[in-house]
DNA sequence: TAATATTTTTAAGTTTGCTTAAAAATATTT
DNA sequence: AAATATTTTTAAGCAAACTTAAAAATATTA
């Protein structure tokens, strides 16, 4: 088992994270557009990872992670959201802080070392922004999770996740006291745009638009 | 300040121990050598080095660190160090398993990360091995350390550290209780391959091999 | 279905960081 | 000092991982 490279690594991830989400192929322009880079860099590698067995690939159709391509990938976002946890609960980064550090250590190699700390965080099942950690062999934990957009009025849910990892939203939220665990009820819905009036736990009111319900994930309570 | 990549930092770090021994230049085979790789290769690094300023260059001469190369090789060995505190101490490995993980995790650039890491693992003045860790502006904390094959007959000393850094040494160490700490007297110097009979704190005694009393260093007590 | 647009691949070229082999510079020995 | 040995550099070439530009395949639209 010869180890990959970190860019291999990181055309792994990509194509994974493609087809989470809708369940098909991964097409050369998404993956570009994952990666920041021209098509013709994804042909190339694409080329170079189906030689190696880590993905099915056909000419001008698409390409899907092979089982043991899928196996790395999980492992890395093991990796990255093992150490995600890290950074926060132990060196007190906040949640808009840790993606860089973590997408830099997710490739350091070292099943043992992944081991120990897994162990020393207390086997955490979620990352800090509430999205699972695969266990060893590469199972996510799922919950019922659907965005605080899909709730009708005067349903409530607690915050478990977002769909949306930058900065500035993840710090609108800070600001809002919108983090993870946080009560939420929808008092109204203002249908011209869809955005809600909520109650958060201490009796604190907040209008939020549309883009943000559709990014907060809660759990319905 | 364009960041380097990781073989240009590791070759940094290899002038940087050639010269941190011997005061001269570093000669392009001790680099091939430090680094296993061939004397070409070295010698056309250092041209890319030398334009960014980072080496003083001379062709068939040798090549020293700039202030600007010696303060990232500096950051590095600190980087790396701290790291194998942190392994260490808080996920428990021992001092002879760490070395490639902190080779890897040295290379992650973020200098809240290591400020924050520091203060985390209580601003530690040594790693694992007892090799100081410079801090945050390249200072190394010196310390008056002589090899314990240095030491006369009836001399005693504590152990602060290694010369070597084999697993193979550690090891040994450790199966002869010679950790970090303890404190050691000379009881007898056989001259004619120059072993030593030394005693250990709790009224045990060893003798050790030359090779060993060379790379084990004390601080005379 | 023919024309057009989009997507994907191929081709050619670049940079980084290595290799081997040969040439050049420096050191050592006789 | 001349001959020999060692060290270092240069030259040519290779693989990985990109780029731009052109060609080819697939999709869309009139």
């Amino acid at each position: 088992m010869e180890s990959l490279s970190q860019t291999e690594e990181n055309y792994l991830k990509a194509i994974f994270k493609i087809c989470e989400n809708e369940d098909k192929p991964a097409n050369t322009n998404a993956i570009a557009s994952e990666l920041q880079m021209t098509a013709a860099a994804i042909s190339d590698m694409l080329k170079r990872l189906s030689s190696k067995e880590l993905v099915h690939y056909k000419r001008h159709y698409g390409v899907t992670l092979t089982e043991h391509g899928s196996q790395i990938a999980k492992t890395l976002i093991r990796k990255h959201r093992l150490w995600e946890v890290f950074l926060c609960d132990v060196l007190n980064f906040t949640w808009d802080e840790v993606h860089e550090m973590a997408e830099q250590l997710e490739h350091v190699q070292s099943s043992e070392l992944i081991f120990r700390l897994d162990r020393f965080l207390g086997r955490p099942k979620f990352d800090p922004h509430g999205d699972p950690i695969p266990d060893a062999d590469g199972n996510f934990e799922m919950r019922k999770q659907i965005a605080l957009s899909a709730l009708q009025e005067n349903e409530s849910g607690v915050v478990v996740g977002v769909d949306e990892h930058s900065s500035a939203f993840l710090q609108y939220l800070d600001q809002m006291h919108l983090g993870l665990g946080v009560k939420v009820k929808v008092l109204e819905i203002y249908k011209f745009d869809n955005s809600l009036k909520i109650s958060l736990g201490a009796g604190k009111e907040l209008t939020i638009s549309n883009k943000v319900s559709e990014n907060l994930l809660v759990q319905k309570k």
